[in-house]
DNA sequence: GTACGTAGTACCCAAAAGGATACTGTAAAA
DNA sequence: TTTTACAGTATCCTTTTGGGTACTACGTAC
């Protein structure tokens, strides 16, 4: 349809990042765009990425994203089946964004030994602090 | 406790990736560190900002903000009440994350002009295609 | 003396998100 | 002949999230 690219952004209930954030949202987004990122993958590599997901939670998230024209979704009709997920034009225009919060919780975001806990680098950010100056 | 700044972030059932958007998740989280990030606020100046949020799920935000470290509240025991919101430290190290998600949205997602719903530059994505090789 | 602005809480409810489990059909491998 | 891998669905249930409304206290302005 060509729109024009006004941006009608300004007039969403919110801001240009929770428009973004829209997208990201939902429990496995994240990391499934993490990895279609290096590269396409079949339904089963993905679900081996993540061992903690659930078949109906990753079809979930898949038919989403493919939904929101982020991932392409190939169906490969031989028997075992065989269906391809990859990252769309559109999607790898993510790229840098992915990039940013990965390295954000790679700097900030530590798992206590203990468990599934997350916890922020909070001890005064020490080293950190170096990168606030550049 | 000085932990050793060991990327135990390997482990998380998931990646940095969604590591980082566990704190960025919440219906409000968004837009109120956009605006954090241009200087301090009080809480019913960001409550103007928000048209939409109730005052509820605004205090409800802020303190899980609060309690991530990314976000301070100071309390002015005056009457009126004062209670001024700021970015911490730890939080402004978010600024690349924030400007990277606004980028996107500014670029990629629209209104569509009759009501709110959300679309994605899906059409060919004719202009931004450029950016992607850049 | 009533209303207003400030920064909230308390309580209840609806909707959405996420999870557990069981089931499908085909072909090849054991 | 039973099992395995593949890529899912279907059904049900629990948890989390978000929203609506009413209430608070205090001092000032009208």
């Amino acid at each position: 349809m060509s729109l024009p690219r006004a941006k009608l952004v300004k007039n969403f209930p919110g801001c240009p990042v929770e428009a973004t954030l829209t997208y990201l949202d939902g429990k496995w987004k994240g990391v499934i765009l993490f990895h279609l990122m290096e590269g396409t993958l079949r339904f089963n590599e993905l679900r081996r990425k993540l061992p903690a997901v659930t078949q109906r939670m990753l079809t979930k998230q898949l038919r989403e994203l493919e939904e929101s024209g982020l991932v392409s979704r190939t169906v490969y009709p031989v028997v075992p089946p065989r269906v391809e997920y990859a990252m769309t034009p559109l999607g790898m225009t993510l790229k840098p964004v992915i990039q940013a919060l990965a390295a954000w919780g790679d700097d900030y975001v530590f798992c206590s030994p203990e468990g599934r806990e997350l916890r922020l680098a909070s001890d005064g950010l020490r080293a950190p602090v170096a990168a606030l100056k550049a």
